[in-house]
DNA sequence: TTGTAAGCGTTATCAC
DNA sequence: GTGATAACGCTTACAA
């Protein structure tokens, strides 16, 4: 059987004798005279019939796809919460489209316009940093977003949080509770949400254990990178003594620990080291790397969830989920009594 | 100005007084009377309207997506790829769908059925494994496909692969270099290409330095994760006595330098490590891991080229591209001047 | 240069 | 239960 084109509806519904509305109802289940839906399933089988997406899309205003916008995909949280929200999507039949924005702030904007493409039925953006530009993209896009991030209350959007400023704050009282007194922060980037909830943390949780804050034990490193962590680090040792240092995430810290190792100073005796995220990393480095678990794969999970309740019910009021923080305590920063 | 509905070309056509054909070709650039192109443009400005993805898909017949299958995101080599392959397709114009496999080959075989709804344009396929049935799909797939890894000569179908197989050997070289006489193998499960390949590098390099293979010194982990390298170096140090291990990827490599650890053996005085793959991870783990550089971004990044360029031209011979590997000292097995 | 109209492959609304 | 037929929003011959 030699076939010049791809099969269509209408070859179904000629192979199988009937109209091409007969062939999509009994194609779609929908309720048909059994005797011809079989012939047409056999028909559909015979000739290899597979409904053209585009055409589907069109005809019933869904795509079958919503997309993820992160910064990078290459940095292991967003690879979690890539590999958590395929599977969710997956498993409801969407497909995923990915979009990294980069350093760029501009692309999530862009992204929130081309959502007037309808090239997806949604979106889970989540933005490194939120302008009031941002706020207005957000609520005239044109198809259901839903943010992995903080926005300001009054914003009607559903998002999930990480509760990033706890999550710091309980790591200084495990640090405090391993009898550490001058405890640093290396942040990340202050006019991103997560560098600015995360030195609110930290600040929080010195006054909880009655520590006063110190400007020569706060440091900046230009991007959440371990590059960034290690030479951030080198810069704060060269004019402070700490005794336990707090990174903004993971990929700061793992940077952190080879400079603490270059500076010939023993992790955690001399220096105990926390990250935050809890990524894979933090099992794989060494000394293995206490960290703050902000919730990754289950904040994504439930970005997803949201998204699809969203897509079944648009007129539903917006919600707002925040994901508890857990402190895990490895060799970096041990649990006191194994110190 | 309140608008009850989405503009469609119909509206801008409306606004600007001409006919819908007009609209059309002004809007995609074509030849037109320049005061009707402004007109028109201006139209579409005030109306804010965007073109409708589907319904352009479904009459230009390209969807503007293409498609990447691979094992599993969260894998750092893949989320290299992904990353690579992202970004040459945005600078092309075109998005990203994600798709994972997962350990079912089953899913690599239905996402190449699937083609046949022409959901993307084309797709870049990382195969585990690749059997009879992934031939016969690969060449009967509805849309352009560019394998990353090794298929048969004769199947007509673009390829990138990496030379693992010299890359392994190589290593082997360097180990040898290093005094190394007792190099053990710690492999993935054989069963794939990555770990058929690997092994078959590492007898060749052991021939090629005059040593002989032992079978005593080599393991094999049931997945290429750090866990299961864990485990496996510690059966593998339960009988043997290597002074270097070869592991198929860094993963595994990273996990067996905890197995080390807990073994008391030191690296990479006792036991020189050399990973693959030259993940993110060989630099920031401790101490930090030769690799076997297997190009991986670079093949991800040549794959959409191919696609790209097999788009353009469908009836071009297949191309079959070999990447080089080169071995990566670092702290695991440094410079045999280093020592 | 511009407009008319056909058609891309579906789904859904009608009468029958 | 089934079959014409009209959309869905766009591009592109072809005619004017």
């Amino acid at each position: 059987v030699t076939r010049q084109r791809r099969p269509t509806i209408t070859t179904v519904a000629e192979v199988a004798e009937v109209s091409i509305a007969s062939a999509s109802r009994a194609l779609n289940g929908i309720q048909t005279n059994p005797e011809t839906r079989a012939r047409v399933l056999a028909a559909a089988e015979q000739v290899g019939y597979m409904p053209h997406a585009a055409a589907r899309s069109l005809r019933s205003r869904q795509s079958g796809l919503i997309a993820f916008a992160m910064h990078d995909v290459a940095n292991p949280v967003y690879s979690t919460m890539v590999s958590s929200i395929q599977q969710v999507a997956t498993e409801a039949g969407l497909r995923l489209i990915l979009h990294s924005t980069g350093a760029d702030a501009e692309n999530e904007l862009a992204i929130l316009r081309d959502l007037g493409q309808r090239f997806v039925d949604g979106l889970i953006l989540s933005p490194i940093v939120v302008t009031d530009r941002h706020i207005e993209a957000l609520l005239s896009a044109a198809a259901p977003v839903v943010v992995i991030g903080r926005l300001p209350r009054d914003v009607a959007v559903d998002t999930v949080e990480a509760d990033s400023r706890r999550g710091a704050a309980a790591a200084i009282g495990h640090l405090h509770a391993l009898g550490r007194r001058r405890i640093a922060l290396v942040n990340g980037p202050e006019g991103t949400t997560p560098g600015h909830e995360r030195r609110l943390g930290y600040l929080a949780g010195l006054r909880s254990v009655g520590l006063g804050s110190e400007r020569a034990l706060i440091e900046i490193a230009p991007a959440f990178t371990a590059d960034a962590g290690r030479s951030a680090t080198a810069r704060l040792l060269s004019r402070a003594l700490p005794d336990a240092i707090l990174y903004a995430n993971d990929l700061l810290a793992v940077g952190g620990l080879g400079a603490l190792r270059d500076a010939g100073r023993f992790v955690p005796d001399e220096v105990a080291v926390v990250g935050m995220d809890d990524t894979e990393l933090a099992r794989l480095c060494f000394p293995t790397l206490s960290s703050v678990d902000l919730g990754s794969a289950e904040r994504a999970r439930i970005a997803v969830k949201l998204l699809l309740a969203r897509l079944k019910s648009p007129g539903d009021p917006p919600q707002r989920v925040r994901i508890p923080a857990r402190f895990v305590a490895r060799a970096s920063a041990p649990e006191p009594r194994d110190q």
